[in-house]
DNA sequence: CTTCTTACA
DNA sequence: TGTAAGAA
């Protein structure tokens, strides 16, 4: 199929399909007349890099990935275990930031927690 | 009509 | 990522 059937199967835009080729996501086979040629594989591909990236993962780290994904589901595949190091890192770093977003947000709750309401600033500004 | 590339906001 | 331009 050619990138507006797979852009529409997947509800991408063609041009971000052109992205992941480059980002080397997508390896696309080209027609003779230049247009790009996708697997019925690809819409699976498409979909786990969507779930990746949604993950937090970068396209990087995406591409060494795919290769070791089955076309079922986002599960790794048995047969390569080397990125192991690379994923736990990555939710190491996914743990840092959900800690320091839970700090800011407990600021936040400090600062609405103590706010005054504007009754008792009217009562105290016009003393009787 | 659809896609391609390249370049710019 | 969107859009524009010119070509295939």
């Amino acid at each position: 199929m050619r990138i507006g059937e797979l852009a529409r199967r997947v509800g991408v835009a063609p041009r971000l399909l052109r992205y992941y080729e480059e980002q080397g996501l997508l390896r696309p086979h080209r027609s003779p007349s230049g247009y790009r040629e996708y697997a019925e594989g690809d819409v699976d591909v498409v979909h786990h890099v969507r779930t990746l990236l949604a993950a937090g993962l970068s396209t990087a780290t995406i591409a060494e990935l795919l290769p070791c994904m089955g076309a079922d589901g986002p599960r790794l595949i048995a047969s390569c275990p080397e990125l192991l190091d690379d994923l736990q890192r990555e939710r190491d770093r996914l743990t840092a930031m959900i800690d320091e977003l839970s700090g800011a947000r407990d600021g936040l709750d400090a600062v609405i927690a103590t706010a005054v309401p504007d009754e008792v600033l009217a009562t105290s500004a016009a003393p009787s």
